[in-house]
DNA sequence: AATGTCATTATGTGCATACATAATAACATG
DNA sequence: CATGTTATTATGTATGCACATAATGACATT
């Protein structure tokens, strides 16, 4: 059988995938080393490694050094969600964008807030209430913190007709932070500013963003019954 | 001022980072072409892209032909969730893993799951239902759809001991698929199994996998009230 | 048997070079 | 002036080579 060469490392990829697929290489399989690889497919072993190293980052197959690269055994599907500036992502759907302030001060938040922001129990922080509108529909309900030791900025920002959201994400850098989904039943608050029944299951992305070791901000999306946040595989 | 000389492309990788976050690129900039950063860096250019080819694959820069780097004016933060088999996922976080088969059948779905699926509205497919348990209390109800013609040996498997989630995950190729959430009340039969109030909130996962052009099954997972979904930024 | 040493091995990475490719700008031509 | 051609430029990638590094196993020593 004479194998056709493979000339660069997306052909190497594909073929790779395929063996997996059709289990000629089956989850927690060795498969042969980076240099017998590049022998039967013609290329050099640069290519092969470019080609491995792609795939193990998307979580297909293990390698460890001298002990090899072996298919995953346990193929975790890794779901990346892209999280835009909601703007952005309503009207990338092709429908209308609107925005809405509904508070604006300083505060000194609920202990929750300070402890998981790190920040003092007496320290005032901004606080930011917003409904986002998409088609003239209430769209999502944005609950905010902001850091202002961090940001003084922000102070000057009214966030009457740029987000918190937009803004902060364009003008402030950070480090990194955490998100965590989850799914709550709407409070009447929540309900009536949202314009939804009482006792709705409504999705809600819990999110933190930090400065090196200093806490930016917080916000709570909560977003309006039905809604989905798809991705593929 | 003498620049330190950057050995590897993690190192190149910092800098640029830290450059983006110091504001000294700010969005929408753009970078030094990757031959004159390999000079000011003291290293081969392919080291440089290495560095640049990384951030970009993060959404932190854009990257085009010709035209060059330049930092990402809408930073997308990229949340990448690992969907690993619920077994697995229960282990790792030292809670006793439960199981319970509730159904399995063979018949002819709803007609949004044939849709869905594109499988013919006469087609018989595997129906199973079943509890995952965490610490002897319900974690995740899944519904799911078996499509027999593309995994015939699903039919040999009773799924009394194992999950059709880890089954399927262990034993079934597939190519790409898609993945949703969203928040859903409880229904009385949901409220029931996952021994929860009616009218709860709870998170929905809707994944449908494919192998080839064929589905190859669809899954719902309810998870029990509270539940989250967590990752970092 | 337990422990330590060392050679071996497979992946990880850096570098110089070459060429491919996409996008753009400059130019020429009708 | 519009349009097509060409040169230029920055990224994309393949290759061969070298050396780094982690993990392993074989072997020797206690």
């Amino acid at each position: 059988m004479n194998t056709p060469t493979f000339r660069n490392w997306q052909s190497v990829q594909t073929e790779v995938l395929r063996r997996i697929h059709a289990r000629e290489w089956k989850p927690g399989d060795l498969i042969p080393n980076e240099a017998d690889l590049a022998l039967e497919f013609g290329c050099a072993r640069s290519t092969v490694n470019r080609a491995l190293r792609a795939l193990a980052d998307n979580g297909l197959l293990d390698r460890r050094r001298k002990a090899g690269t072996r298919v995953a055994s346990q193929p975790v599907a890794k779901a990346t969600l892209d999280i835009a500036v909601i703007r952005t992502e309503i009207e990338e759907r092709g429908q209308k964008y609107g925005y809405q302030l509904i508070l604006r001060n300083q505060a000194i938040p609920p202990v929750a807030i300070c402890a998981s922001m790190q920040t003092g129990t007496t320290e005032q922080l901004l606080h930011i209430r917003a409904l986002h509108i998409a088609d003239d529909k209430p769209y999502a309900l944005e609950d905010r913190w902001i850091n202002t030791t961090v940001v003084p900025k922000a102070l000057n920002e009214p966030f009457q007709e740029i987000s918190a959201n937009e803004w902060l994400l364009k003008n402030t850098p950070y480090t990194n932070g955490e998100i965590a989904f989850h799914a709550a039943v709407s409070t009447p608050d929540e309900s009536s500013i949202l314009n939804c029944p009482e006792h709705s299951a409504l999705l809600v992305i819990d999110r933190l963003t930090w400065d090196n070791s200093l806490s930016v901000t917080k916000v709570r999306l909560v977003f309006g019954p039905g809604h989905q946040l798809r991705t593929i595989l």
